[in-house]
DNA sequence: CTGAAAGCGCTTACAG
DNA sequence: CTGAAAGCGCTTACAG
């Protein structure tokens, strides 16, 4: 870029050193007793010279770079943009800028881990999940922490005990949306979960939790399992309208389902449609996340809240903490996720009701 | 974060001196004949001291920082997400990161903009649209490109010469859409277009474009405006809802509805269900975008396709064109949008089609 | 074939 | 009350 306007042009300027310049604009005079009138020509000149400090040579010298760094597993998923988007919010009110990174596959996000040892940034979210099944990306984590770097990681158990991890009640909320089923009448109850190499019973995980809250719900209620009910697809809709499809050749059909997520669960609406399987009339669904899309389904999803928000804000508020070099208070938050029932259950009317939910 | 490894010492444990160490690790050792062993003695002793090079000290000597900037509407909109993370890949291929912002409101569009004067990136992407209601972000632009900085506009019409745009033919697009709906046989067509103060008759933007399109195959069809067909709210899920609401009271009713973009048209689905009014039989559905999430809705959207990662490679690719010194070959380069029919518009069966459309 | 030195633009002890 | 100087970690002419 062209002439770049530096802070000796300025001190020029304005007649004095780059030293009264510097302590001037950094807020720092009235401390050191920098004249007003003097005060005044440094400002001046730096507004009328278009002045604005070099932010490669700030970090440089301060050894901070003002920037903080969340890992999402998907933006393509609204609840990852929803926490990101307060996570965000978060940052900047403390003068902070969040860079934001959809980690994508598995080697985009050691990629984006081995990106940030270059001291690019200040401090690290992880919120992409699944870590027990990325060791490649947990292995570069530790070694950013190895170097000081905070971190907080969202969505699963910490893989450190210096991380702090902040995650939803994902058991207890699955739990609760399965018990729902249940006491609705239900005894075939199907799940559709996400694809992975990993095995679901012994996942630690937050899919692993859901399985868990599955498997043990259906036991309490009396019921056998039918591995047939057990289906694993892509977190997409796409996956969620295949794996739906697959479930519906399944005799006898399952009444109900409990789906990964809601993205996934808007696929399996429109399996059942295309099917002519009416929802929830013929097959009940329920989800996780409580994105705000899900009201706006027909039916509209009956789902587990998953407190995204409400997790990118702690995340950055620890953060903070950590850079101050607080200890956490707490290294394993658990966040309650409650369900929150609209339509596709089949509690309430699935038509008409002109009850979005939220 | 703690004791970072430098060039200095990396340079002592190889027994060679600094300027040998950053030509070797930055490939030039071929050309300046650097001895092969020499070579080795120092990538073994970066390997082990596991040496990372410091982002701020390069980014201020090279006067490069590797980094570009896209601010997007909202990512609250997948198009704006699919848009980014094709860019982004776009980017990386190169070997430049891409920070996507989240421009959101006017104010924060205009602080992120400022923010990128200090020298934090080597080009920016404007994906937030509707600049003729946004003086103060288009004037920070400018200011921007006066310093030399490369920048690429995109959905709208570029400000300034010096700024190429890449842009949806949103005109053509929607009066294909219309002409559609016309050749069903619908005489009572609604439009919602987006909130906001301009005047849409001669807004010189998108939503300007679709309501032109709107108008101009009204009066091609030789349909009177009925001024109550025409509804504005947020270009949102719940602004669609919320219209939808509106329009339906609205006697005669209007039997079809050409809508802002994907995601207001899902809220638009849902007050028709709330309402119990059939979508296409009673009334049908156009929007504009082609997210793949409008595939899954019940019934399917007809939309237009808006080419958004299309248009994201190609703002990365003419981004590295000027910062090569190109001129662009296009100033104002307009992109096709197709009309895709689904089953929103009744063209065809709006369910149990099998048909998901993409 | 390799090294000493300058300098990118800032901030911060240290002097006076 | 203000300035001269060092130094953050790198890259790149320039010497030899």
């Amino acid at each position: 870029l062209e002439k770049r306007v530096t802070i000796a042009e300025v001190a020029r300027a304005a007649g004095v050193s780059k030293t009264t310049v510097s302590v001037v604009l950094n807020g720092g005079a009235d401390a050191l007793g920098i004249r007003p009138e003097t005060q005044s020509q440094v400002l001046d000149a730096a507004t009328s010279l278009g002045y604005t400090p070099n932010y490669a040579a700030r970090m440089l010298r301060r050894g901070r770079t003002g920037t903080l760094t969340m890992l999402v597993q998907a933006l393509a998923n609204p609840f990852f943009v929803d926490m990101a988007v307060a996570a965000r919010g978060a940052a900047e009110a403390r003068g902070y800028e969040l860079v934001v990174v959809d980690a994508g596959p598995l080697d985009a996000e050691v990629r984006a881990l081995e990106h940030l040892r270059g001291g690019r940034t200040d401090g690290v979210v992880v919120a992409t999940g699944r870590h027990h099944s990325r060791r490649p990306a947990v292995e570069r984590l530790i070694e950013l922490v190895d170097h000081g770097m905070p971190a907080v990681v969202l969505i699963d158990k910490s893989p450190d005990d210096r991380v702090p991890a902040i995650r939803p009640d994902v058991y207890g909320g699955s739990l609760e949306a399965m018990r729902h089923l249940v006491g609705l009448g239900h005894r075939r109850i199907a799940h559709i979960a996400m694809q992975g190499a990993e095995e679901l019973e012994s996942a630690p995980s937050s899919q692993g939790d859901r399985y868990r809250a599955y498997v043990d719900a259906l036991t309490e209620a009396g019921i056998e399992l039918d591995r047939r009910w057990l289906v694993r697809g892509p977190d997409t809709s796409a996956g969620g309208r295949g794996a739906m499809h697959d479930l519906l050749g399944v005799r006898p059909r399952p009444t109900a389902v409990f789906v990964y997520n809601d993205l996934t669960a808007i696929g399996v609406l429109r399996a059942c449609a295309e099917a002519g399987v009416r929802v929830p009339d013929e097959v009940a669904v329920v989800s996780f996340d409580g994105i705000e899309l899900g009201g706006f389904m027909t039916p509209a999803l009956t789902t587990v809240e998953n407190p995204g928000v409400d997790m990118g804000r702690r995340a950055i508020q620890t953060l903070f903490d950590l850079m101050a070099g607080q200890p956490p208070s707490e290294i394993d938050r658990v966040l309650p996720a409650r369900l929150l029932v609209r339509e596709s259950c089949g509690a309430r009317a699935a038509t008409a009701a002109g009850t979005t939910g939220r």
